[in-house]
DNA sequence: AGAAGTCATTGAGAATGTCAATGATTGACT
DNA sequence: AGTCAATCATTGACATTCTCAATGACTTCT
């Protein structure tokens, strides 16, 4: 109802035009949505993530990090907390004593599967002005990026 | 040369498919692309971008942090480190004693200059692979996301 | 003139990223 | 067999970033 209420949060012509600003921007907006969407089932998208890969995958630690691109000291505290609540459980590696599996309980398995439903559901909603294939578009352009190997 | 090598980053199916799981890898790349761009100018994406908002815009600090989407007392110590290194200067408010514009010195307009230069020919390293047209469609995206107006 | 709001600043606390060091264990070499 | 280097999970320290509350100076509303 004020004279400038459009201009709000815009940041400047260069950045306005800088990719990995925007991408910053979109990113912050994305994880803010995707962690209100799980709040109330007592998640944050870096648990969830975390989850998605003990369901998925269930890797030893060492490659948890490397799939999450986490430092291995913070999987550490993250599955410490996963662990107390139930969601997952560390196991023997049958061939290395060093490492510990870690794969998640029915619990964590059904938590997941409802938090993604609701993160696919919020995601929904953010990208709706947008077409599937654009959006998917998107997703094809980011993996290259996401996993491009830089010297 | 080894059995699986380019399995090394791959996180999991479901968070392969997941937009913001995407987005917030992609954005931690670029900006690793764009620090490393400029490191040698004493800059990191952070400070290249209040230096941006200062060439261009001249604002005061608190519109300056909601440009960036930065609390305002960040921006205290971010303009107190380029002010220190005579990048820019704090100017009276001529309308409202309380308030300080931020502009940039001759010295910060250079460096932004080629701060700037550098960015966008990582960026186009960065994103090489894919066409022009593609990469402004993924800058559309990115932005109505990076502005939407979230409840 | 007085009340309420805004601005820059200081300071605190949590979350996150990065790095070094350790004990247990494994794999490679001899 | 036995030694040595490498790997794994863990602990701990430190820097960066985010978020919030409180303050003094100033402005705006009434």
């Amino acid at each position: 109802m004020d004279t400038d209420e459009g201009a709000r949060a815009y940041s400047s012509p260069t950045l306005d035009a800088d990719t990995s600003f925007l991408l910053a921007r979109a990113s912050a907006m994305a994880s803010a949505v995707g962690n209100r969407a799980i709040a109330d089932l007592g998640l944050k998208v870096r648990t969830y993530s975390v989850l998605a890969v003990a369901v998925e995958v269930a890797p030893s630690q060492r490659e948890l990090a490397e799939r999450l691109r986490l430092d291995p000291s913070q999987i550490v505290a993250l599955v410490d907390e996963l662990e107390t609540r139930g969601l997952l459980e560390r196991r023997q590696d049958p061939t290395d004593r060093r490492a510990r599996i870690v794969a998640a309980t029915p619990a964590g398995v059904t938590l997941f599967e409802q938090a993604r439903a609701r993160i696919e559901d919020a995601q929904r909603d953010l990208w709706a002005p947008h077409s599937a294939a654009e959006v998917e578009a998107l997703r094809a352009l980011l993996r290259r990026v996401a996993y491009a190997d830089l010297p």
